[in-house]
DNA sequence: TTTATAAATAGCCAGCGAGTTATCGATTGC
DNA sequence: GCAATCGATAACTCGCTGGCTATTTATAAA
């Protein structure tokens, strides 16, 4: 499996897409056909960007009837916070060096 | 202008792109060559995506001599970090609001 | 001054992916 | 049972972008 934040990113890139996501996760459960009438785009279209939000984890799907009912799963976007964390780690490690080499340098 | 996190997440949703931001982080200031070097890539394409970065302004160019150094801005992911903490307040102020619901119910 | 190297640009190509329309399957209401 | 609606799938088009090679520009070295 790649890493999570690599389908995360690439999930995320398509406005239409994190547009979708951002309104499930403002305004919690909704239907195709209520996320249809503000996407812009055919029911087709935004479908297949559910399918997408799906398999990368960020949404979760629920029948009821003959409607299906799709809701945000926040806990998904954990692997970015993880990365963006990780970078600045990194960033923040080679300062700490920087400074470690400044005070060896300063002895 | 967009807005800042679209362009982020566009940039960095290419794998290629983020390995070169990701050893940037890492390791501090590079030359081209250097990145080239373990991109997996052409040179030009290596300069390609370090324009759309810099485009971005996840990076940061310095000329010496015939050398051309990057660097990470990491302050530019702020946006990313952002829209994070945006979806996740979304998130718990539906939480709250639900809580609010059931504690007005309940009495 | 000529040659060599670093990096950017130009120009091209192929593949991917987001959009469309048309259709199908399933569920509900008449 | 039949018509209607919801959502998913199929099949296709088209634009974008990431890759390449070739070339250009700029600096350094010989």
């Amino acid at each position: 499996m790649p890493q999570p934040h690599e389908i995360i990113f690439k999930t995320l890139a398509d406005p239409t897409r994190r547009a979708i996501f951002e309104r499930l996760c403002r305004d919690g459960d909704q239907t195709v056909a209520a996320l249809t009438a503000r996407a812009g785009v055919s029911q087709p279209a935004v479908s297949k960007h559910l399918g997408v939000l799906k398999q990368a984890g960020l949404v979760r799907d629920r029948h009821e009837g003959r409607n299906t009912h799709y809701s945000a799963e926040l806990g998904a976007l954990a692997p970015l916070i993880d990365w963006t964390n990780q970078m600045a780690g990194f960033w923040q490690s080679r300062f700490d060096n920087l400074e470690d080499l400044l005070k060896r340098m300063d002895q």
